[in-house]
RNA sequence: GGUUCUGUAGCUCAACGGCAGAGCGCUCGUCUCAUAAGCGAGUAGUUGUGGGUUCAACUCCCACCGGAACUACCA
């Protein structure tokens, strides 16, 4: 394929994680994908802005607040710390984290708000329904039993509401998101969540309420300080907030300079309407262009059952990184389940892929490798290039074509297909080193055939590190440094040091000669916890 | 209720009109360079059920059974 190493920038974003607790496995899951992709686009040499935060107003954060005797802003604090600690531990490479208590975001939020009431997108109306004060909410009267009755709480009966809100006119933009839809099918990702989106926006668009009245959380309308803004519309807006450089004025222009529109925003389906329908029409009425894709993956389960704290099947994201480490835990969620799709943990079959991939497969394959080379080469690599070895070569002919494979993958976030791609490899170095024997060709003297049999099975190495280095990061440095590179993958300004990705990429890349490290396992086999479901 | 998706080996998934595959697991065998790793062989499927279209169906159509998602403002 071409080379396509051209400096396009690449934004992404993760949803901003709502700080009314500390950070949950789906949260974690979301955040591990997004960064596998913003490393992917680094690694291929484009300038590249993965952004993160939370989102912190509203009622649920005031009262979550309350409960622990706290102001709402150190319950944020409190929280905020919790998930930048936790993106560490999982090796988080975000380029921005942002916080809607900001205050460079009130000055964003207020000027976005005042293009779409200028546009003639806000009006004064009544919020009218059935509210249960137990749920807080309002309820559709077909959800609510006889005679009113909450179905969450049988016991109250819902009141009549009517309430003075702020409305955006949605409704306008229905046949231009249907447009926008046809015309960039690619939008809304993957196809069961555009049919999802379709379906919805096809049965008619309402006009929805973009101001509270009685939440003291959030940011004053500029029109009218007696409402706050409704949580969504100014979280939606962290986004843009996010594109500012540190020290320019906080300005809708300042902002969408540089990195808009957002190339890819990853978000879980349960989101899906907020990020597809609202945000592009909020974004439309601003005259700012929409964001180029919009990608709901699937929900995690446990042992096959919902994740719910009722059902007290809580994964805890924190406990999971301290027992397995990042590396583990980043393969298991990305190559073994598709990604779109739900999918399981089931500690069991974690254990037995990683140790099987990384440990067994991968990380042997370096290890028995390495050490032939230590005992039959005296550690330096063999002198070889690419062009000793004929296109029918078992090795070579998989790596030839496997970076252009990988990286059509991950562009189309199939994290599976590309752990699949390169394990191919990986495997088949295996029985090729078993057909080969090099051992026995060493004690027969055929000192040139080992030679040429190690180069291509630790090129071939090196080529599925480089290609992992998104998802295993850790694990990928260890091998490079082992094969004698001093290149450390976690490391933001690689591209540097690094050679392009199309060279990269390629299979024959290894410098010949260079000296090899000591063999040292790179992925210690995990053990069965005892006792353990 | 309506709409959409889904049901393939014990598990996770591929094949999407032309003899049903892979990885993991399990069983047996085997090499010795290696992390009790590697390699080889074996294992298991009337492809949810019943019809239909076709020379030919996991693949297309219909019905049924099972599972899931969406069906407006809880982030």
């Amino acid at each position: 394929m071409s080379d396509q190493d051209f400096p396009s920038t690449f934004a992404i974003t993760t949803p901003l994680y709502y700080v009314n607790d500390l950070p949950h496995i789906g949260s974690a899951y979301t955040t591990m994908a997004a960064d596998a992709i913003a490393r992917f686009q680094r690694l291929q040499g484009h300038p590249t802005l993965l952004i993160v935060g939370t989102d912190e107003h509203g009622q649920k954060i005031q009262r979550a607040a309350e409960s622990t005797g706290k102001t709402p802003q150190e319950h944020c604090d409190r929280i905020v710390a919790g998930f930048a600690e936790l993106w560490q531990r999982f090796n988080i490479t975000y380029d921005r984290f942002i916080r809607t208590t900001n205050s460079r975001h009130t000055a964003i939020v207020n000027e976005f708000f005042q293009r779409v009431w200028d546009k003639g997108d806000i009006y004064l109306g009544q919020q009218q329904g059935w509210y249960c004060v137990s749920c807080e909410e309002f309820k559709e009267e077909r959800e609510l039993l006889e005679n009113k009755h909450c179905p969450l709480h049988p016991n109250k009966i819902a009141e009549w509401r009517d309430e003075e809100n702020y409305f955006f006119r949605l409704s306008k933009y229905q046949s231009q998101l249907e447009a926008l839809y046809q015309e960039r099918p690619d939008f809304i990702q993957p196809p069961s969540r555009r049919n999802e989106v379709l379906s919805f926006v096809s049965q008619g668009l309402q006009d929805f309420s973009i101001s509270r009245v009685n939440v003291e959380w959030g940011i004053p309308l500029p029109a009218n300080p007696k409402h706050t803004i409704y949580v969504w519309f100014d979280a939606l807006l962290g986004y843009v907030t996010a594109l500012l450089e540190p020290e320019s004025p906080p300005t809708l222009e300042n902002a969408l300079a540089q990195w808009w529109p957002i190339n890819l925003h990853l978000i879980g389906k349960d989101i899906l309407r907020f990020h597809a329908v609202y945000w592009p029409a909020m974004l439309l009425s601003a005259g700012v262009p929409v964001p180029e894709r919009v990608y709901g993956h699937g929900f995690l389960t446990k042992d096959g059952k919902k994740i719910s704290k009722t059902l007290g099947n809580i994964i805890d994201p924190l406990a999971l990184v301290n027992s397995y480490g990042s590396d583990a835990i980043r393969y298991y969620f990305l190559k073994e389940i598709e990604f779109g799709q739900d999918g399981d943990f089931n500690e069991t079959r974690f254990i037995h892929t990683v140790n099987a991939d990384l440990a067994n497969d991968l990380g042997n394959l370096l290890n028995r490798t390495l050490q032939m080379a230590h005992k039959y080469c005296q550690g330096s690599l063999p002198a070889y290039t690419a062009a000793d070895f004929a296109p029918d070569h078992p090795l070579k002919a998989i790596g030839i074509d496997l970076g252009d494979r990988v990286r059509q993958a991950y562009q189309d976030l199939a994290f599976s297909q590309a752990c699949e791609a390169i394990l191919g490899l990986v495997r088949t170095c295996n029985k090729f080193i078993d057909e080969q024997a090099p051992w026995a060709k060493y004690k027969q003297g055929q000192q040139q055939e080992v030679e040429q049999i190690l180069y291509a099975v630790l090129e071939s190495v090196r080529l599925a590190a480089y290609l992992l280095s998104p998802i295993i990061p850790n694990i990928s440095t260890d091998i490079y440094q082992q094969l004698g590179f001093s290149i450390d993958f976690n490391d933001k300004n690689l591209i540097n040091g690094l050679a392009t990705f199309s060279r990269s990429a390629s299979w024959g890349f290894l410098p010949d000669r260079q000296s090899l490290g000591k063999p040292k396992p790179v992925f210690a086999r995990l053990e069965l916890p005892a006792a353990i479901g």
